[in-house]
DNA sequence: CCGGATCCTTGCCGATACTG
DNA sequence: CAGTATCGGCAAGGATCCGG
């Protein structure tokens, strides 16, 4: 019934391959997950930390979030077996290499900040 | 009385800075801005185009994150009064500017594919 | 061909409460 | 301290119509 014509094993792939390549990019390109790799950077944080240094993220957001770089292979979860207990997170190597190309980012928008204020002003007259 | 005690005038200007880089930040940081950005590259796209060229997006997003990049000066919007309008899309330098840290992104997404492929299906299990 | 406006659905996100 | 579960409000986003 749901058989394709026209299709090769390698079509298959490819339109796999982009699938999934769109779901990376969705999960990575949102402001929490960025702001928060940007947050980790070279250290290693805890939960708490992380929820004071990323400012306004809520616990929920943070745990979920922390949730999906940790799927992705973008950050390392460490539970020390102490009491009370205490976790930590830090960014794996592909972490490190995204938060270049963040870094970028971020260095974009103070470059370019008198730019869009100006836009800003006169678009919005 | 929303006077602050303990603030200068330094004080309340970085505090707008901050502010704005995050507002400008959440703009830029999500997904539809950034394949937008990817799609129009170095060329001149017609909005009919740009919805052919982004895969997935609809007519509403579309125009709404046309506006967010003109109005933040990343895209330049050109009306030629033709009948039927004829209406095109390109990059200003500093969109071009970030596209170069966009494809970065990008870049990255190809590199750490299995990786992340990899980490995925170990953490689903 | 483009884009604004409207209606309606979906799912994001915050607040809260409860476990280990 | 860290994480999960649940609920509810509200904004994001899709479908459609109309007007330039």
């Amino acid at each position: 019934m749901t058989k394709q014509v026209n299709d090769s094993p390698e079509a298959a792939d490819l339109r796999r391959a982009d699938s999934l390549a769109r779901e990376i990019f969705s999960d990575v390109a949102n402001k929490w997950a960025l702001l928060i790799i940007e947050a980790l950077g070279e250290r290693t944080l805890r939960f708490s930390e992380l929820r004071e240094e990323v400012e306004g993220i809520s616990h929920k957001m943070l745990t979920q979030n922390l949730r999906m770089l940790e799927r992705n292979g973008l950050a390392e979860r460490t539970v020390h077996p102490t009491v009370p207990p205490r976790v930590e997170y830090t960014l794996t190597q592909p972490g490190r290499d995204l938060r270049e190309t963040v870094d970028r980012m971020c260095e974009w928008t103070h470059r370019h900040f008198s730019h869009i204020e100006d836009s800003r002003q006169r678009f919005d007259a």
